[in-house]
RNA sequence: GCCCCCGUCGUCUAGCGGCCCAGGACGCCGCCCUUUCAAGGCGGAGAUCGCGGGUUCGAAUCCCGCCGGGGGCACCA
């Protein structure tokens, strides 16, 4: 049997950090077992729709590469995989347990069924249907019917007895059956509630494996006794644990960026997310933390699953996306960094040039956004906004600008005159000069540093003028003597 | 109120009866390297394994109770 596994979101908003680790589990599992992936929209509450929803849910996966093997999209084996066009499969199947006694119409009011609810509230009874409309008479439902009463579907809970459920993490869990209620399965519109379509889609869509958010567990006994109803085979349930905020409250917008494609806009590598989520409740081993792809599949399985909450840590995350930084190639971050570059500087920038900047600021970054500060020197047209305080420093040259304007004038006649450009040939001939000024070779580098790239951190300074150019630079070193010397 | 789940350094975790007076990682601190900033190397602080009983020669690991945290109890998923 081929493991198959779903992520089934509904379209109420953009896909958030713990929806994606769930979907990343179900994906891998299904990978780790060489199965199928499938992405479902349940879309049956009407009220709740947000556009563009079922597309943020896709641009998502896409991002991460989570790619789904049946979907909405492309279709497949038991299209459609959007809920609301499987309205008669789920009707079908409402009749069909109708039919057999398992389930029942009620024509209980909303109104009739909070003041149920909030009566036994004040019992302090636990809240649940009163099973009012459970026993009518066949005589008082042709009655009720005939006035076209609204009616949802119930299932018909079984009064007493336990309801034995299995976690594939937690194992038996079972449940008096006199703590569960007569719930709906299908509303008044005609649409099924999720604990009649996601029972009849999985199991029409052969899924093997259900990966989940653990809220659900308390809803697994109703899910069991609609797959015994049936007479269905179920499918094996993993229910995982919840991602938390560092105040280990329920992670929200609060804690920072917590829509999954926020991380895209900071500048984060989809690899890294990867990466981190997966660690979130599942180890490879006692040391592992920098896994690839190709790796978390082989190894990949619910045995390593944890079921406690994770709190969610962003500044881990954002370590490990520098350790995924580090290791593209130059190329590689630049054609990565460049959408950002272009997108802070307003104007296109060059591909090859990016690419020799890169190994410079490779390990310096955290964050794909990270190359703005650090780099948009390097593209800047025109005078460099800077601080002349920051000229010079905090050791010898401090307070003396005139000083400083005579050193940056002798680094700028000495530079001129070479043949050459690269950053050997720059330090062999700067260096020196330090000497001859009695300064250490650091304070007078400081100085150029920030006449050239206007900050006082910035890439190793030879090699970025070297990349930068001999008339930029020198036109920089210009400016900045002549900013000394106006000083002084 | 009822039902269910969870509980190892601040955080992510390893651990499935002796290898653990608890290992790794992030973060933090110090040193080294060094033209700044990083990266890297080395070292350090940091966990009465939620608490209390029990089982056992031996428990973070098994059992019971308690406490704490979380989730569910909708014509939402």
């Amino acid at each position: 049997m081929t493991v198959r596994t779903r992520y089934a979101p509904s379209p109420t908003g953009e896909p958030h950090i713990g929806n994606i680790r769930t979907a990343l589990f179900a994906w891998l599992l299904a990978k780790h077992h060489g199965g199928q992936f499938l992405l479902r929209i349940e879309d049956t509450d009407r009220q709740r729709l947000v556009e563009g929803a079922v597309e943020a849910q896709m641009e998502t996966l896409r991002w991460l590469g989570l790619e789904w093997d049946e979907g909405p999209d492309k279709g497949g084996p038991h299209a459609p995989y959007t809920q609301s066009e499987r309205l008669d499969i789920h009707q079908e199947h409402a009749e069909r347990l109708l039919a057999e006694g398992w389930a029942y119409r009620c024509y209980c009011s909303s109104e009739r069924l909070s003041e149920v609810r909030k009566a036994q509230q004040a019992r302090k009874d636990p809240p649940r249907y009163d099973r009012h409309c459970r026993d009518l008479s066949p005589e008082d439902r042709a009655r009720i019917e005939a006035d076209n009463t609204p009616a949802v579907v119930r299932f018909k809970t079984p009064l007493t007895g336990e309801t034995f459920t299995h976690d594939a993490l937690r194992g038996e869990v079972p449940f008096a059956n006199d703590t569960l209620d007569d719930f709906v399965i299908l509303k008044s519109d005609g649409y099924p509630t999720y604990h009649l379509a996601a029972i009849v889609d999985d199991h029409l869509m052969e899924i093997t494996h259900v990966i989940r958010g653990e809220e659900w567990i308390s809803s697994l006994p109703r899910h069991v006794l609609i797959y015994q109803a049936f007479g269905w085979e179920p499918p094996v349930f993993v229910h995982v644990s919840r991602i938390l905020g560092s105040d280990r409250a329920k992670l929200s917008k609060r804690h920072g960026a917590h829509a999954a494609l926020a991380y895209r806009e900071m500048g984060y590598l989809p690899e890294a997310i990867i990466n981190f989520l997966a660690l979130l409740g599942w180890s490879l081993d006692d040391k592992t933390e920098i896994i690839d792809l190709d790796t978390l599949i082989r190894a990949f399985d619910t045995d390593r699953l944890l079921t406690n909450p994770a709190v969610f840590n962003a500044e881990k995350l954002e370590w490990m996306n520098g350790v995924y930084i580090r290791n593209l190639s130059p190329e590689g971050l630049a054609e990565r960094a460049r959408p950002f570059l272009e997108g802070a500087l307003g104007q296109p920038v060059d591909a090859q040039k990016l690419a020799q900047i890169a190994p410079l600021i490779q390990e310096r970054i955290k964050t794909l956004t990270d190359v703005v500060e650090m780099a948009d020197f390097f593209f800047t047209e025109g005078p460099l906004k800077y601080d002349p305080a920051n000229l010079l420093g905090k050791k010898s040259f401090a307070g003396e600008p005139a000083r400083a304007a005579d050193a940056l004038a002798s680094v700028i006649s000495t530079v001129e005159t070479l043949d050459g450009w690269g950053h050997e040939a720059l330090e062999a001939a700067v260096r020196p000069l330090a000497e001859e000024m009695g300064v250490k070779a650091g304070e007078l580098f400081a100085v150029i540093r920030v006449a050239v790239t206007g900050k006082t951190a910035a890439p190793p300074l030879f090699e970025t003028m070297s990349v930068l150019g001999r008339d930029l630079s020198l036109e920089r070193l210009r400016a900045a003597r002549d900013r000394l010397a106006a000083a002084g």
